[in-house]
DNA sequence: TTTAAATAATAGTATTACTATCATAAATAA
DNA sequence: TTATTTATGATAGTAATACTATTATTTAAA
């Protein structure tokens, strides 16, 4: 029996589950490659469908829209995410070294997880650093925020918040820490490779540096 | 005779300086407005030629295509901003103070400048907040950057970077600090008023938190 | 074995993002 | 003043995008 990591998806983001069929778990591989090789304004369920090697219609049976199916995608990212993070810090009683384990593994280009088939984690990644926040930088953001598009997000930022509140129960600003903590983490390595002069890390281009700015921000922070 | 501030653009962004004309002045107010009014992907050419009374032809003389009016109109912000910054710390010397200023400069609504005819800062102020990374979050980043679009972004960074040098000489992150000062503003003035569950500003809903907010962050961290 | 559900194949529409052409009005130079 | 350039307006047209609809065919469940 092959193991396989299921992240429950909220079905209104789909009209089918992708994960029930071949052709659904084709259109999240294939828009995972597609979106990261085209970016997502030139990313069309045309080119998708052609990839895939049905039709568009065949595509539009599986999500609305592509708005609807880059929500999915980057959902689905903060669901493993977070199942990452509980799994990779089961162990860890400290919360400082919890904390900073959390900020590595949000930093980190992540490896592709052999436990989930049809997805590669380290392209979702890099969609996640460049394409993220047109997720919810949309005019539809407070109807999509009602029908719980961002659940999976917010979970996270929970999460992060939480373990912020561990290492200091008094600490003012945990969601609002949180948050920047994993935009940060993404904006940072956009800018490195792509605009380093608004980065100090332009000449290594190593993410260990940008780990050690947040570590270094965050812990003066709260720790005081 | 009538006092303007005028900002000096790449040229490369236009293919008619929008300066130079009626036409062009309400290019540049009625896009603002609708890019505010339909969110960027919504907005069109078309939409906008129609509130001018002009037609899309007309537009299209000015500005090859909407991301670079988009651009254009970003960049005139930070010129403007840049602006600002150097006016109103003019006459603050202590770094510390200065930098304060600047973040409350940063991260607060602007009221309209009435030295710029054309420009309603507000507005454009609220743009930057949802539509502002759309400038740079593309596949054509690099090339954008190599015909200096993000000029005016990576001046300001760099002034508020020695403004933190000034606080601090031997602080190792003055450009990341920046940048993440300006992205963290704006980042969590969105999601106070979009995804509240994401700050700890939910209930007030007030910038002066978000200013707290960042001041706490960036002096525990400079000034230890 | 029947029936239902999923897919493939094809066509069609409204809108978007442009490009091209030509006439006219306004500004400038000879 | 007239000639010429330059900006604008009016109109048309095209390729691509973002869908919707229809029908036939295959696959799977009852």
């Amino acid at each position: 029996m092959k193991l396989e990591v299921q992240i429950k998806m909220n079905p209104s983001l789909y009209l089918r589950d992708p994960e029930q069929s071949e052709l659904g778990k084709n259109i999240i591989k294939f828009s995972i490659e597609l979106i990261h090789k085209y970016g997502f304004e030139a990313f069309t369920f045309k080119k998708l469908a052609e990839a895939i090697g049905t039709t568009e219609a065949g595509v539009y049976r599986y999500f609305e829209n592509k708005h609807k199916l880059l929500v999915y995608i980057i959902s689905w990212y903060w669901g493993w995410l977070e199942f990452q993070i509980g799994y990779q810090t089961k162990n860890v009683t400290n919360p400082v070294s919890k904390l900073k384990k959390v900020i590595t593994i949000l930093a980190t280009t992540v490896e592709d997880d052999i436990m989930t088939g049809h997805v590669d984690e380290s392209i979702l990644h890099q969609i996640l650093i460049s394409e993220g926040s047109k997720a919810f930088l949309t005019k539809q953001v407070s109807q999509d925020n009602k029908q719980e598009y961002f659940k999976p997000y917010k979970d996270l930022c929970n999460t992060v918040g939480e373990i912020i509140l561990e290492c200091n129960s008094k600490y003012k600003y945990p969601h609002s820490l949180a948050s920047t903590i994993i935009e940060v983490a993404h904006l940072q390595n956009f800018f490195m490779h792509n605009l380093p002069s608004l980065t100090d890390f332009s000449k290594s281009k190593n993410e260990d540096q940008i780990i050690t700015f947040l570590n270094d921000l965050v812990f003066s922070n709260i720790v005081k």
